[in-house]
DNA sequence: CATGAATGAGGCTTCATTCAT
DNA sequence: CATGAATGAAGCCTCATTCAT
C-alpha cells in the first residue's frame, strides 16, 4: 500500500506538488482556526506560493475545501488497511482495522480535525459523497459483510450506519478526543475498546 | 420534569423574551447554514429586531454563539432527566436516557447540528465547559458509576470520554445521522442498539 | 468674582444641576478620548443619568459640545480678571493677566484639553463666537489698548490676533505642554516668561 | 533644497505613487470636516481607489492618520530650511526660520488645520514622536542653541518648549489664523513681528 | 504558470436619537 | 421629568476573486 503520496505528517517541501502544498497550508489553517479562519491569502502566504495561483489549481474556495475534504478521506481510507486487515481472519481484521482508525485520527489531529469540522458543516450537504467502506473495491471484505442475508451475517442486523457509528466512530471520536487532551490510551486498553466494539455489534 | 422554558422545537412567540427569540433565530440560521451563514443581519431579520438591539444582549457574534450553546446544551441536559430515569433501576434507567439522547436529537436536528457543529469548531477550544454530566446534581446516579471503585462498578473501568462515546455518543450520532437522513428508527430496533450500546460497556 | 458656577475642579455633586453634571462628563471624556470617544451613552453614563434626558437639556450632540465651549470659556475669562488686574496698572496688569491664563490652563486640563481640541476641530468653525475679551465689559481694560489710535498706544500696532498669540496664547499653550508632561514650572521663571511675551508686544 | 516630492499644494496626479494619494485625499477631508468626518469610504472615492486597497497601504484608519502626521510634519521641517538659513548669520537665520514657518502654515492651510487638530487630539498622546527640530541633524544649528552652557546662549535660560512658543509656535498660530479668515500680513509685518519674537528670548 | 495589487460586496459593530412606559 | 430598550444608518474592515503585468 502506497502512502508516498499523503500529505499528512509529511512536511510540505517546496519542491512538491503545489496543489499538495497549497492542502497542506489550507489543513493547517482550518483545523486550527475554521473555515473562516483560513482566508485564501493566509493559505497562499502558508503555502509560500500567491493568492493568484490558487485559482489556477482550484475554481473557489469552496471547491479547494471539498477537494481537500477527499484528499483528506482517502489518506483515511488508506491507513484502514494498514496491516492489511483483508488478508487476517474477521475478528482480527476488526481490530487492526479500529487500531487502523484511531491511530490515523490520534496522530493526525489536524485531518481529525478537518474532517470533523467538515461532516458537521454546511459544505458536506452538498456533497454527499458515496461511502468509501462500501464501494471502494479494498474494503470488499467488510462490504460483504453486510450483502449476506440478514440471518447469516456474523453481526447484528443493524443498518449501517449504526454499525459504523458503534465501531470506527467509536475509534475516530474517542481518538480525537485524546488528541485534543493531549493523551494517548495504551494498547491494552484499545484493546480493550475495540472488542467491546465488537461486542456491541457481534451477534 | 417541566421543558416549558426550552426555546427549541416551538414557534418563537413574539411576546416572549427577546433574547430567547434571537437564540431560535440564530439556531435556525446556523443550524442551516453555518455560522459563515448567519449573519448577525440575517439572525436579526428572522428574529424580528432591529440588528443593533443583538448588541444590547450580546457583546458579540461570538459571545451570542457561546450563549446560544449553553443554552442549547442545557436544554439537552434536561430532556436526558425525561421519565425519571433517576428513580430506574439501573438497566432501565440506562435504556431510558439512551432513547432520550436519541430523541432531543432526533426531533431536534436544529439544535444537534448546532451542538456537533459548534463542538467541532474553534468556537470550542475557547471556552471548555464543565461536564455537565458530572457535575450537575440531576446526573449523580451517572456520576456514582465512575465514583466507585474500578472493581466494583457495574460497568468496565473506561475512561469517561470512551464511556460516553459508546453510549450517548452512539445514540446522538445515530440520531444525527437519520435526522440527516429524514429517516426514524422503530422503537423496537432504538431498543437493541440501546441494549448493545450496554452490552459494550457493561463488565 | 463669583466661581461658584464653574463645573471645573469641583466634583459633580448629584443634587446639583443636572446640567452641569452632563456637561463635566462630557469634558472628562472629550478631553480624555476625543469627540470621538465620548459617545452620549457614555457621557450619560458618567454622569449618572439616562441617556434620553440628555436630549432634554440638549438638541445634539453638537449642541451639547457648544455650550460646553461656552460654558468653559467662560470660566476661563473669569479665571483671567482673578486678582482684579482692571485695577492694576499696566505692567502688574499684564503679568497678572498672564499669570491667570497659564494658571487656569496649567490646573485645568482637562478644560485646556477640550478647548484646543475644540477650536482646532470643525465643530469651531460653525459658530465663531464674538472675541469675548473684547466685548465682555470685564474687559475694557483691555479692549482699550486697541481702541487708541496706533501712535498712541502703549503696544506695538499689530494685529489683535498676533498681539493675543505673543502673550496669553503663550502662556497658554506653554501651560498646555506642561500639563501634558506632567511639570510645573515656577513663578520666577513663569514671571520671566510673562516678561518676555511683554518685551515682545511692548512699544 | 528638494520639495518636488512634498504632496501638499500639489494636485494629485493618477500616475503618482497612490499612497500619495491617499494622503492627499485623506490631508483634504480631514482638515475640511475633521476625523470624524472622513470616512474611509469617501477618502478612498475622493483619492479614486476603492475602499479595500487602503487597507494594503495602511493597516487600519488610525495608522494612516499617524502616518500621514509624520509625512506633513516631514513637509513641514523642509519647508523651514528655505533658504538655508544654517549657513546665515544668526539673527537672519532666526527671521528667516520664523517666515518659512509662518508662509508653511500661510501657504497650506490643509497641512496647517491637520497638524493642528492632530496634536490636539488624543492621536498625539500615543505616539510621542521625537522633537524633529533636535534631532535630525539639518537642525543642528538650533539644537546648538541649546547645547552651549545656558550662560553663554545669546538666548534666554528658557526650556526647549517655551522658546518654541515664543517663536516657531506664534509664526505657525498667526498664520493658522490668517488662514481661516483668509486675510495676508504683507511681508514688513511679518517681519516686524519675527523681530517681537527675537525680542522676546533675545537676552 | 506566477504575482500581488486592486476591487467591492458584505460582515460586524457603534452610536445618535427616539419613544413607550 | 426620567428611563433605557429599540432603531437603523453608517463606519471600519475583511476577503474571495480577478487581471494586468
Amino acid at each position: 500500500m502506497n502512502v508516498q503520496s499523503s500529505l499528512i505528517g509529511e512536511a510540505a517541501v517546496a519542491s512538491k506538488d503545489k496543489r499538495t502544498t497549497i492542502f497542506q497550508a489550507a489543513l493547517e489553517l482550518i483545523a486550527e482556526h475554521g473555515f473562516h479562519g483560513a482566508p485564501m491569502s493566509l493559505v497562499a502566504q502558508r503555502a509560500g506560493v500567491s493568492a493568484g495561483i490558487i485559482y489556477h489549481y482550484f475554481a473557489s474556495k469552496e471547491e479547494l475545501i471539498h477537494e481537500l475534504y477527499r484528499h483528506v478521506e482517502a489518506d483515511f481510507s488508506r491507513a484502514l488497511l494498514i496491516g492489511s486487515p483483508q488478508s487476517l481472519p474477521l475478528a482480527k481484521a476488526f481490530t487492526q482495522v479500529w487500531l487502523n482508525a484511531y491511530r490515523f485520527y490520534r496522530t493526525h489531529p489536524q485531518a481529525a480535525r478537518f474532517l470533523e469540522q467538515y461532516k458537521h458543516s454546511p459544505y458536506h450537504q452538498v456533497t454527499a459523497l458515496p461511502d468509501e467502506l462500501l464501494t471502494n473495491g479494498d474494503f470488499a471484505f467488510i462490504a460483504q459483510l453486510f450483502a449476506a442475508d440478514p440471518a447469516d451475517r456474523p453481526i447484528k442486523d443493524f443498518p449501517f450506519d449504526v454499525i459504523y457509528e458503534l465501531t470506527l466512530g467509536v475509534a475516530a471520536r474517542v481518538a480525537y478526543h485524546d488528541a485534543a487532551n493531549q493523551q494517548a490510551l495504551d494498547d491494552q486498553l484499545l484493546e480493550q475498546i475495540a472488542a467491546a466494539c465488537w461486542q456491541a455489534i457481534a451477534r
